[in-house]
DNA sequence: GGTAGACCTGGACGC
DNA sequence: GCGTCCAGGTCTACC
């Protein structure tokens, strides 16, 4: 299967994949020339399948098994243009980038899109795991996750998808903590699949660009483990930008770039992007920062 | 609403 | 090799 996926431009395949870590999370893998991205995806038909998606100029490539039927390439399909968010449109943001020194570059380098998985499920566990904890333990939690409890690829099987609620729901506590090594994450991620999998939270309906952004933060922050940090970066994922996701790297470059390395707080990191308004979230992930 | 302390892992460091 | 310290957000209890 060959289907070509067009972008709204402008559209850089590298900026997109590169945007955030998400790249190097699996069922995420990047090839060196990063021209290429590859997925490994449970369909809801229950086949797992490879997403291979090369960079074209106004778009990208996407290439799966030859004999998926017509529900499953146009499954593919739908869930390829959110992962790269091919239909976004930042010229309003990109006005106001241009006036700006520190932000300049993201017209030229089509910067605006982030990496997101094909279910709200798979990017919230995600974000949990990189609470708390340092860039090398979620890339690892992530993988015991997806080695342990995701379905295999049958052509590839040391390749898994990213596990379903349901098998994920089927664990316990006990047995996250000690195998997939999630320490105090481990009840949060149980609680989530649980819930998802019975129905009783749906986080696909979250994607609904109808609901205002401060209903979806209040429903993102309902989430156990899901804190202010989390959720505006989840909010950011989901293409809402009103919110910052202040860490501790976030409170250091602020301090650095505008209060002469003085301890600060959260309010400051907020108010430094205030005039940025609904944009603050991308003026902040793409700013410049003096190193 | 604000604050303190616990949660858990793994890397860094000293012995 | 072992023990200790520390970084990293969120939750809960308490004021």
């Amino acid at each position: 299967m060959e289907i070509y996926l067009p972008a709204h431009p402008p559209f850089s395949f590298y900026a997109v994949v590169n945007s955030h870590g998400w790249v190097q999370l699996a069922p995420f893998q990047q090839d060196e020339t990063e021209q290429r991205l590859t997925y490994i995806d449970r369909l809801s038909s229950g086949r797992v399948v490879v997403y291979i998606i090369h960079a074209l100029d106004s778009g990208v490539q996407l290439h799966s098994e030859s004999d998926l039927n017509t529900a499953e390439q146009a499954e593919a399909a739908h869930k390829v243009i959110w992962m790269l968010g091919l239909q976004q449109d930042f010229s309003e943001f990109y006005a106001m980038a241009s006036s700006e020194l520190e932000l300049s570059h993201v017209i030229e380098r089509a910067q605006g899109r982030v990496l997101r998985c094909p279910t709200l499920f798979e990017d919230v566990i995600k974000t949990i795991l990189t609470t708390n904890t340092l860039w090398a333990a979620t890339i690892r939690m992530t993988s015991n996750l997806v080695q342990l409890y995701g379905e295999p690829l049958p052509s590839e099987p040391s390749r898994h998808a990213f596990p379903t609620p349901e098998r994920l729901a089927t664990l316990d506590e006990a047995t996250l903590r000690a195998e997939a090594r999630l320490g105090y994450r481990a009840p949060y991620v149980l609680a989530l699949a649980q819930a998802s999998a019975s129905g009783k939270m749906d986080l696909e309906a979250l994607k609904d660009p109808d609901l205002p952004t401060p209903e979806l933060r209040k429903r993102l922050l309902a989430i156990k483990g899901v804190g202010g940090y989390a959720a505006a970066n989840l909010l950011n994922i989901l293409g809402r930008y009103d919110y910052l996701p202040v860490d501790s790297w976030a409170m250091k470059m602020v301090s650095q770039e505008w209060h002469q390395g003085e301890l600060i707080g959260p309010a400051e990191v907020d108010a430094a992007f205030e005039r940025w308004g609904k944009w603050k979230g991308l003026a902040y992930w793409f700013w410049k920062w003096k190193q």
